[in-house]
Formats: structure tokens, C-alpha cells, sequence
DNA sequence: ATAAACCTTGCCCTATAGGGGAAGGTCAAG
DNA sequence: CTTGACCTTCCCCTATAGGGCAAGGTTTAT
């Protein structure tokens, strides 16, 4: 199966592909004569395995890290659940950051509605921004 | 004032105030005989313009605009109005864009309790991730 | 034999806000 | 006059997942 095929069944581009090789996260596939990639259909398994890892918001070094305990005969499962719950508690950091900051650019929009442009000091740029609350 | 000292004062580096000069939101100040930067008090407060547009999650460029509007004697109050209500529906969409991610993750963390690492079949690397639920 | 549709590697590009460090100029005090 | 503490510009680096493009090789059909 040549590349494009292969994107083409894994809803991906060459590019990606040629991508995740690099990175180390799907093996070199053989090569035909002529040096074209080659790839026989297992590697359609470990490009869902890819998918899945990233839909969880892993990285390719991450999946790679996986990749590599499971090519060392290891069962990866453990450390892919430490993966996971610490993705998750940056997650839920991220979240909490992204609602402290949304609460500030509420209040700055409480204030933009309240403020005359026409009390603004140049010197500020802008008062709705620049006023501490 | 030097930069070090304007830096100080700000609580910024030297190399943070480079970067907004060459980004084109702090004016060049003038140089001394010696071509060292030399600042006169006001830098500071457009320094606080711009720590506070930043912790408003609006970046250096969206402050130049700001700042451009202000240099052509327009006063910026509504278009900022307008980038911070833009700005608070993005983080919208990204908190509930980390909120879906969140509950997959748990998602995950439950299945990663359930599945036995001895049924994990190395053609999915790890069946936590790949199995679709 | 030639065009079309593949494929290859390689290099630079994106966005963001600077950090690190080199090579060298300036200024004050000893 | 030299040392140390400043300052200057310049260029590369970070992380992330590829995209774009160029120059060139391969395969298949006509």
C-alpha cells in the first residue's frame, strides 16, 4: 500500500504521515524498488492508536514514549494511565485559568459599557484596559 | 532612565522591552551620545497599558492595533471593547472545547481501572486509548 | 517517448513571547 | 588604563504538528 493510499484510508495526509515516521511513532514501512514507501495494513492499527492518543490530547512524544515501552515487550498500560491522569489535571488547570481569565475580560466589559471614551487618557491607550479595578 | 532601570521599575526584563519596541507596541526612545536606549518616564505607563492588555489575554500585536488607533488620534475605547468580547468568546469556546477533553480523559481514567493489562493486544499499542468506547 | 500522477528528500514557514549567548561598544571608578 | 557593569545588535532556540514548495525520480498508460 503507497502512501497516499494509505492517508487516504486513515483520513490523514502524506504529509502526516511522513510526519509521524519521523517523529518515531510508526515504523519505516518497506520500500518498493523504486524507494516508495510501502506499507502493509497493520500500519492502519497504529495510525488509530495515534488518532485516539491525540484526540486525548497526547502528544507524539508522548505516544512514542508509549510506543517504545510496548516495543520493549512492556504492557504500557500503566504508564499510558499516568499519561492520562496527568493530561487530565493539566487539563483541569488549563480550565480553571482560562475561567479566571474569562471572568476578568467579563469585567472588563461590564466597564467598557459603563466608561465615556471621552474621559480616556492618551497616555493610558485605553482606560478600559488600563484602569485597575 | 536605562533600560535595566525602566526594566526594574516595570518588573520586565531588558529583554521583554527590546521585543515590545521591535514589535511595535513602546515607542524607540531617544538615545543617549553612546547609543544607549534612554526612556523618560511615560514609557512606563504605556508599560502598564501593556501588562494589563497581556494579562487580558490580548496579545502584542491586537496592542499595537490598539496603540495605532490612539497614535491616529481616534480614540480606541470601542475597538477594544470589541477585541475583549471577541477575546471572551474565544475562551469560551476553548473552556468548553477542555471541558469535552476533560470528560474523556475521565473517561479514560475509568476504562484504564476496568481493562487488564494482560488482554492488551500489541497491534493497538495500548487497548486504554485505542479501544473506541 | 511522453504526459500524468504518483513518489522522494530537504528546507523554510506558521504562531507566541521572549530567552540565551556571542561579539563587541560605553561609561564610571580605581 | 583597565576592570566591571552596563549597553548594543544579531542570530538561533523553545514547543507543536504539520503545510508549502522546489527539484527531481518512478510508474503507468497512451
Amino acid at each position: 500500500m503507497l502512501i497516499s493510499e494509505l492517508a487516504e484510508q486513515a483520513g490523514l495526509t502524506t504529509k502526516a504521515i511522513r510526519h509521524y515516521e519521523r517523529i518515531g511513532v510508526l515504523d519505516p514501512p518497506n520500500r518498493t524498488p523504486g524507494g516508495y514507501r510501502d506499507y502493509d495494513p497493520e500500519a492502519l492499527a497504529r495510525l488509530a492508536f495515534i488518532r485516539a492518543g491525540r484526540s486525548a490530547g497526547l502528544t507524539l512524544g508522548k505516544l512514542r514514549q508509549v510506543i517504545a515501552l510496548r516495543d520493549r515487550g512492556e504492557t504500557p498500560c500503566a504508564h499510558v494511565s499516568d499519561l492520562i491522569t496527568s493530561k487530565r489535571v493539566e487539563v483541569d488547570s488549563r480550565i480553571a485559568e482560562l475561567e479566571h481569565l474569562r471572568s476578568e475580560l467579563a469585567a472588563l466589559e461590564q466597564r467598557a459599557r459603563r466608561l465615556d471614551p471621552a474621559d480616556c487618557d492618551a497616555s493610558k491607550v485605553c482606560h478600559i484596559i488600563t484602569t485597575q479595578r
